[in-house]
DNA sequence: CTGAAAGCGCTTACAG
DNA sequence: CTGAAAGCGCTTACAG
């Protein structure tokens, strides 16, 4: 790599110090700097391909510029829409995202604060996987600007920006009985995620509002180890009780996806014989034949309210804002009574 | 922000100086230095909870231990799934990874790669937008590592990992010419970009290879704008023609998506009536009624290759590594001549 | 109006 | 075996 220009270089060639040179760079001093020199030195900076070294910036004024986006997987596609609207977002502040995915592994979530800390990136926006809340609690005490993103503690003061999983839940399954559908199941994941907790309470109080005595085998959490036989397995289960649920509500994308290439090869009808509802919304809901209602979280808002509060944090901000945003309901024809056409 | 804990400090507590403490730290010259002051500094260093600061290391050693990574949106699922891959190999190397999304915008593109060079990204991952040559070669001039993936610039020697598009085209509409359909359309965009002439070619030779008389208005490609709008249109026109088509090639997962979609509503039956084919893998193609056909990327091996070709290009290696991996055309329902079930 | 100087927190060639 | 010193490329309080 050929040697790139520094300031010094610069400051060699005009004739003047670093310090005059790096002052009209960064537009410093204006009005006490002779515009005959700053503009030669300008000059120079172009004519030499100037670029400012931010590492050494960084060093400096301690500030990166960077701020660390620690989710469960990129490759989720709930994930990496987030990141595309942060990524945005923090693109009109002149900051840079780097990112990683912790598999809701508290171990791996644990080195990859480590490795952005190290990297002094200037404020986290983290998904939390369960048993983090010592390392929340740690950068907390560090004085370090984050803000947790789709699940939190709540027994733990910080920023935070969510759906307000409780109502959205409550929602869809209060439309199921709505409809008319009585036994209403649920599989999630069996973690302790906060999300998922209040998806489950979501769950059981639209069922006790709606009259409906809540059978504990309709509900499956599925443990950790492979999505897609744990689905499966839950699926077969629920449909083959002596009293089968009529209705099933999904806590995740990831749970829909399985679950509905399962009711596709297993050639079950919905919503006939099963009505459907999930979080999140994907693109491959679109093409089930059936098309999918579903809780659709308002990710734009998410991810940009993320970054702002993030952002106001690192200004040296001290207060902590809370954020819930209302799910939208989208109904279409997986939950219907009188499916029309198909 | 507390103030964090650096050498010096160690240095002072310990009573030597910070030159010995980094060398102990760094675990160097291990042979020279006397066990117990070894042991003292590094109590000392965890005692103070020290972590070493990697802006000031890079500004020293001229090294940042990350990659640059430039897709056209991280929110598409192909290159959210790569960017995954791409991070799990990095880390295996000690790599963090930052990524921008072009926009498959060659201004967008440029800025990205001023930013990344600015912060000393130690090489580069690009899926290189149109138009971008002059930015590759300019790379290439300045002698900074890169590697692109998913297309490339066959004028232009540099390394490169993506697809055989022409054989995976190719190898795709031969299957539907050999399952007997004789109107072979595709919908492609009308950028310049290599992978999707690649495509082009790839369909092009199969038709001529199978004895089918191409017809010019078989042909659809999309201009910029909203895809969606665009797709329906072509898929509209493809299908009211004199002679419609009675298959179809999607030169992306986008195209596809949308058509399916399209398709989806106008209640076309798929293949009896059309038969579909598309490049890119995505959960959403498992959901279609009649699972699809299509030509799946390596992503994985893409992925890791991408990655461990850069990272040996900044190893000093000047070597050129261009790979062309082979697709694999999983056959499914969407281009049955006789399709069994449903 | 302009610049010399210190310093951010490391690494490493060099000297002892 | 150990350490003083220079330097990476910036910024900025301070002095003139």
């Amino acid at each position: 790599m050929t040697k790139r220009v520094s300031l010094k270089d610069i400051a060699q060639k005009v004739g003047v110090s670093t310090a005059l040179v790096s002052y009209v760079l960064n537009n410093k001093k204006q009005d006490r700097i002779g515009k005959e020199v700053a503009q030669r030195i300008r000059n120079t900076a172009k004519e030499l391909n100037y670029r400012t070294n931010l590492i050494a910036r960084s060093l400096k004024t301690n500030k990166t510029f960077t701020i660390g986006l620690i989710v469960a997987d990129i490759s989720n596609p709930y994930f990496s829409s987030l990141a595309r609207i942060i990524e945005d977002e923090a693109d009109k502040y002149n900051y840079t995202v780097v990112f990683g995915s912790s598999d809701e592994d508290a171990l791996k979530s644990g080195k990859l604060i480590d490795v952005f800390l190290n990297r002094h990136v200037d404020g986290l926006i983290i998904a939390p996987a369960e048993d983090t809340i010592g390392q929340i609690l740690s950068l907390q005490q560090q004085d370090i600007p984050f803000v947790l993103i789709d699940r939190y503690f709540p027994e733990c003061k910080t920023n935070h920006v969510a759906l307000d999983d409780f109502k959205a839940a409550y929602k869809g399954v209060k439309h199921l009985a709505d409809q008319g559908f009585s036994r209403i199941g649920m599989i999630t994941y069996n973690n302790g995620l906060f999300n998922l907790l209040e998806r489950k309470r979501g769950w059981l109080a639209a069922l006790k509002d709606s009259g409906i005595a809540f059978k504990k085998n309709w509900l499956r959490e599925i443990g950790p180890g492979p999505v897609k036989q744990a689905v499966e397995k839950a699926l077969q289960e629920l449909l083959s009780m002596p009293q089968p649920v009529d209705a099933l509500l999904f806590a995740s994308n990831t749970i829909a996806l399985h679950a509905l290439k399962h009711i596709n090869a297993m050639g079950i009808k919905v919503p006939q014989e099963l009505a459907v509802l999930s979080f999140d919304e994907t693109e491959a809901f679109d093409l089930f034949y059936a098309p999918l209602t579903y809780i659709r979280q308002p990710l734009q808002e998410m991810g940009q309210a993320a970054t702002r509060i993030l952002l106001e944090s690192i200004g040296r901000n001290n207060k902590i804002t809370q954020v819930n945003l209302e799910g939208e309901l989208v109904i279409r024809q997986s939950t219907s009574r009188n499916p029309g056409k198909r």
